[in-house]
DNA sequence: CATGAATGAGTTTTCATTCAT
DNA sequence: AATGAATGAAAACTCATTCAT
């Protein structure tokens, strides 16, 4: 208490009633009973619920792009760069939990429209550099970066999702390799000489 | 009256509202509004809107899994049947949008307990059998199937998700047909001989 | 149900519903169901719930006379006739318990309003006119008479609904006796001289 | 705002429009409208109306046990004692016709299970006290105090009822003599010898 | 800064009653 | 007669937001 101020406190409290139960369902009186403050007292500090939501998924998204950006910062190659910042997604994921679940499970319509992709174009910005940068070394195969960066970043998600619901048999690290190395092959360049693999439609 | 019964009308219209705004941001209001009946005709076919929005989990669920079971049927081959399964995602995200969307949109909280999926158990339970069925024939490369389920259909998801979203160049076909390959390349049985991938290298 | 008209069912079902938990709180669905017809048909035979109500108010008022004076009908002595009256009470009460229920358990402001003693002027008249042939008799010492019945058909009243609670220890017909004593006593005339009226010459 | 707070001023406002109408009829709208704020303030004091009936049964039975509790304090012989109880009951029935009209009227399936007896614990329980101790010194004929409370009480209660409706000719001092001169002789134990009246049981 | 009572415009929900069949 | 879908008006209840203190 002593340190955290009252509108870390609400934020706090707003960020986990709106990942535990979505923005709609979480009421004013209940983010401010959780941060120990009085309903009028929120109002002073932010506009309404919706400047709460909004203040939340900018400063969420962005710590995330900096869990990502500070793991990554040291690796230049393409491949570990990639495998980094997947890594750091379940980092994110098991460090801040409530801030993961925020920005997963916000309706779409409740996102700000110019940032749309759902992790909000922080996070995502760096995955699709990346692959951009490996895809013109030769590093990864030719795909759209931007489709890339979905599938990966989705299938991240998915994984810890799923680890959270108790679904899979692995541990955190293990499970965090396997997803690695998935996208490992998702985006390995083809072997040998020209005319690899096309995505060879069938 | 003619042929479509309100109660029909109204499932369809909930259907469209919750996909559109999520469910707690349509009002039953809205929703008789749009299905042309009144709100009061609505309580008597369902208890109200979280029954409606549980109905139409249901319905919508079997639906996606009655699509992705009646496309597959014939495939018997775990590789072609999954190529299948995954163009059938897409399928159904063109057909049924609504129903894509709500899907897709639903919070985790709105979710019946044990069909905890996402997607409901009986889309992915087809996944999942027919990778468990790939492993067992050296098909695909030994992964863990619920991972691998949730790695595929969230790929799929993100990337109609993208397309909606005006975010990716190519169109709809070549989006399938890159999600199918990466699919393939996800789970293809490695090349035998030595020097194979293992998932733990680093 | 072979020899019961829908009506009939109609009827005994509100009435039940009606005592259980009051006219207000009871539904005409509920009615219906309970009846095993439809809330329209409880239309064709009813104005709707208020003329139900008043409908089963009248014919339970008029049968609870009933009751009352064929019991009553041979006994000339207004001590007797008295003792009966209350005895009659109690035996409506046990065979027709909804009916009694109902007419004690309706708000006042339900009761039509020429008949306002709670139960009715049917039953109360009995009281009434005999007591007032008792005073003139000289068999009951000198008391308004309306405030005599009140007292006597209130104890009654309260006698039964203290014995539904499980409140008392004897059995019904004990208590029916005490409650008998009981009037007995409130009326009966003073010794006067010596040979007076012992409470309990009978 | 002046002294009494909205709380109070719903509280009376409820309390006036349940003994009038009975608390299924009366509307939350009216109560809030009567006691001069808006409806969304009333759900911020209590959880609704059948709190604020549950709240204001609870503390109007309190009140009226209190009034009884306050009138038979200096009373030590069980007939004083007794008498004053009565006439407590008409002079809380004055002081309070609201409460008393609450009392009485609350539909039987609306008062909290544990204190059934119509008039809530508190207020009979003082009877029953007396009744008992009075019984032991001799001072009464023996009876199921419990029942005879009812009788009593009741008794009381249907007075006030009768006199409300102008139905009785006295005024209110002589109806009150009344009926404290009838339990007295309901209770009054029986003269002369052993062998006293046994309720005779025919 | 802080509180929590108060508001008002909504929302969900109920239900007597009507109506097409 | 009978059904049950449909209605509309009103009920209970919620909640973001404001305001007096």
């Amino acid at each position: 208490m002593a340190r955290t101020t009252k509108k870390e406190a609400i934020l706090e409290a707003a960020l986990a009633l709106f990942a535990e139960k979505g923005v709609d369902a979480a009421t004013t009186r209940e983010i401010a009973e959780r941060a120990g403050t009085s309903e009028g007292n929120l109002y002073r500090h932010f506009d309404g619920k919706d400047d709460l939501a909004r203040t939340l998924f900018e400063t969420t998204a962005r710590r995330f792009a900096d869990v990502l950006e500070t793991e990554a910062r040291d690796e230049d190659d393409p491949r570990a760069r990639l495998d980094t910042l997947i890594r750091g997604v379940f980092t994110f994921a098991e460090d801040h939990p409530a801030a993961f679940s925020f920005l997963l499970a916000s309706h779409p319509s409740h996102i700000p429209k110019d940032r749309d992709l759902r992790l909000g174009p922080y996070p995502m910005r760096l995955f699709v550099e990346t692959i951009v940068r490996g895809v013109a070394q030769g590093a990864f195969r030719p795909v759209d970066p931007v489709l890339a960066t979905g599938w990966i970043v989705a299938m991240a998600q998915r994984a810890v999702l799923l680890a959270r619901m108790g679904l899979l048999a692995d541990d955190r690290e293990r499970i965090t390799q396997e997803t690695v190395e998935a996208s490992r092959r998702l985006l390995a360049a083809d072997p040998v000489g020209p005319g690899g693999q096309q995505p060879d439609d069938r």
